[in-house]
DNA sequence: GCGACAG
DNA sequence: ATCTTGTCGC
């Protein structure tokens, strides 16, 4: 049985020295929460493989124009991934690779949606939250199922498209049950940083089309990212 | 010892 | 996350 040491991890002091570097910005607050700045909407997912035993994975941005819901950008890279999934540290695992994406960006997103949990975290540091301080934009989490946090408390939400549900310890709110389609299990939507709930929720209703209950730009990184790894293995075979 | 566990 | 065929349904 292998043992994992967090405070060993490779990633860490990286982690940190972007954090420090972005608390010692000044985020203008009144700029970025002007929803109706919101044009460009990224799409961030990853996919992995095994290949002799080694783990590889493949981060896929896409960037979609929310008002004509067509993609304008994409942005891939590749490499060996050796930090393991532990449940609650998933943005150690997954963002050295989408660092590396995002720098490849050409076209600057207003909002970034993860695969995953923002606020909605034991540390209410989910991978959206901790993405945002070295992308600098409101970041939202969106995850295809619930990460239970101690104490936090949620309703299911009605069977109704838009029904949602607050999940929260107390006064405190976490993050919410969203129903994007009817009958269809709910997806649970967190802040990243820099947007508040409603904001994030209304944004996540508003790129749900027919093919997914996940919101377009996360649907179509996901696709892309099994894309490229199929020619990537092909390539290697 | 057993179950839970974002991706 | 990944291993995987057909199948039910719109």
């Amino acid at each position: 049985m292998k043992v994992h040491y967090i405070h060993q991890l490779p990633v860490k002091i990286e982690l940190f020295k972007s954090i420090q570097e972005s608390l010692s910005k000044k985020v203008d607050l009144t700029t970025t929460l002007n929803t109706n700045n919101f044009k460009y909407i990224a799409g961030v997912d990853i996919a992995y493989w095994l290949d002799e035993g080694i783990e590889w994975g493949i981060c896929s941005i896409i960037i979609i124009d929310s008002v004509t819901l067509k993609v304008i950008e994409k942005a891939f890279s590749s490499g060996k991934v050796t930090v393991p999934y532990i449940p609650g540290y998933l943005a150690f695992r997954e963002l050295p690779l989408i660092i590396e994406t995002v720098k490849k960006l050409t076209i600057a997103p207003d909002l970034y949606m993860f695969d995953g949990n923002g606020y909605l975290h034991p540390l209410r540091m989910g991978i959206a939250t901790h993405a945002s301080f070295f992308v600098h934009k409101p970041t939202i989490g969106i995850a295809k199922s619930y990460f239970k946090v101690n104490d936090a408390y949620f309703e299911i939400p009605k069977n109704e498209v838009g029904a949602f549900e607050n999940i929260t310890i107390g006064n405190e709110v976490l993050g919410r049950a969203l129903r994007s389609h009817k009958d269809v299990r709910p997806i649970f939507i967190s802040c990243g940083n820099f947007i508040d709930l409603d904001t994030a929720t209304e944004f996540t209703l508003s790129l749900i089309n027919k093919d997914s209950r996940l919101p377009i730009p996360v649907r179509i990184a996901d696709l892309e990212t099994k894309r490229i790894r199929k020619l990537l293995i092909a390539k290697t075979e």
